[in-house]
DNA sequence: CTGAGACTAGACAGGTCTGTCTGGTAGCGT
DNA sequence: ACGCTACCAGACAGACCTGTCTAGTCTCAG
């Protein structure tokens, strides 16, 4: 009940090896094509354990973004530049180094909102609170390197990074890659 | 195999409904997440008739999407202003117009496309197809304007577009419609 | 030793999925 | 009158879906 969305409620092994089986598969496959059945023979966890943890599928699969948002945040936090500014492009470019990967199938959050369309759902409210934070992180940033109008240039880095995840996950790596580039020295010059 | 992505194979009355039908529910609520029953009793169609129009439902989502991009395209022809530069602002235009209505729930290409991973599926060769018709469109309205660097500019102007849809399907309509705004006058400048 | 909790294996219910098949009706060109 | 095609209604097969339940094993704290 409480909002303690940053610790795990329990790190037993099974639940960690069906949310790791169950990010990897959703992520490859979808959401909504991805069973219960498969996850669980796939992470060797009989079918009562798996809903010992995980009230329902779409608990799971809010919990699968939840650990997607806190993986991204541990990520961000490792990548510290030496100025706010180049801590920015350090996103930006992890962000394109990951796409350019062969695995890469587009931004979870992205994905998956395209399969719950209600805005209400739990699943939904747990990507919208992810955006918030990015949004967050590119106006802090743009504030610390003293940028003019951080606000409105961190609603355009939220922009520009949604059109990456997408790109990348559509059109030619190269491509998106220069694209991106460009963008952001045309967005954030003033 | 011919191009003739623009003609309907044919214009049967149930063929068209159907298509109208899957359409409105295929956006609204996903692609897995339709089905052919509730498909066919809202078009109020019999299922041999639905079969014997569409070889399996992955055709439909195939004729789905090319109707949408062909709707698209039907569009931006009607819109044509005085200047390049003026088409291009009303295609932006009507984008934000058409992503703050209340029924707005994503781009069905991206949203679909999220539900196909394999690129080398014809549901994502369409999609594929559809998003270089629409770089090609601002390249061509680009270098018609005599803007020096079209080509680049055209790949810009898709993540714009691909962080439009996303954003006015996740986020604030009015503060999106504002930051597309700022983007492109920030990103057409030169 | 006892009892609680995490775990495994797998049957089961009730529903939905895609796709096929049967059988019958209506219009239409020849 | 004939055959062709489009269409309707709905049963059916076989697979898969989520979620529940039974029954038993193992570990560990007290």
């Amino acid at each position: 009940m409480s909002a303690e969305t940053a610790k795990d409620p329990r790190p037993s092994p099974a639940r960690t090896r069906v949310l790791e089986t169950a990010a990897r598969l959703f992520y490859a496959e979808g959401v909504h094509s991805v069973g219960i059945d498969r996850i669980i023979a796939a992470a060797g966890v009989a079918k009562a354990t798996f809903y010992h943890h995980f009230p329902s599928k779409d608990e799971l699969v809010r919990a699968y973004i939840a650990e997607q948002g806190a993986a991204q945040r541990a990520m961000v936090g490792t990548l510290r530049a030496d100025s706010p500014r180049e801590t920015l492009a350090a996103v930006f470019a992890f962000m394109c180094e990951f796409g350019s990967g062969s695995g890469y199938r587009g931004c979870p959050f992205v994905n998956t909102a395209a399969e719950y369309p209600d805005p209400a759902h739990p699943v939904r409210q747990a990507i919208a609170e992810h955006r918030r934070w990015h949004r967050d992180l590119y106006r802090d940033l743009l504030a610390a390197d003293g940028h003019a109008d951080a606000e409105r240039t961190a609603d355009i880095l939220l922009l520009v990074r949604d059109g990456l995840v997408v790109g990348f996950d559509l059109d030619d790596p190269a491509t998106v890659r220069a694209t991106v580039q460009e963008t952001l020295t045309r967005v954030l010059t003033r």
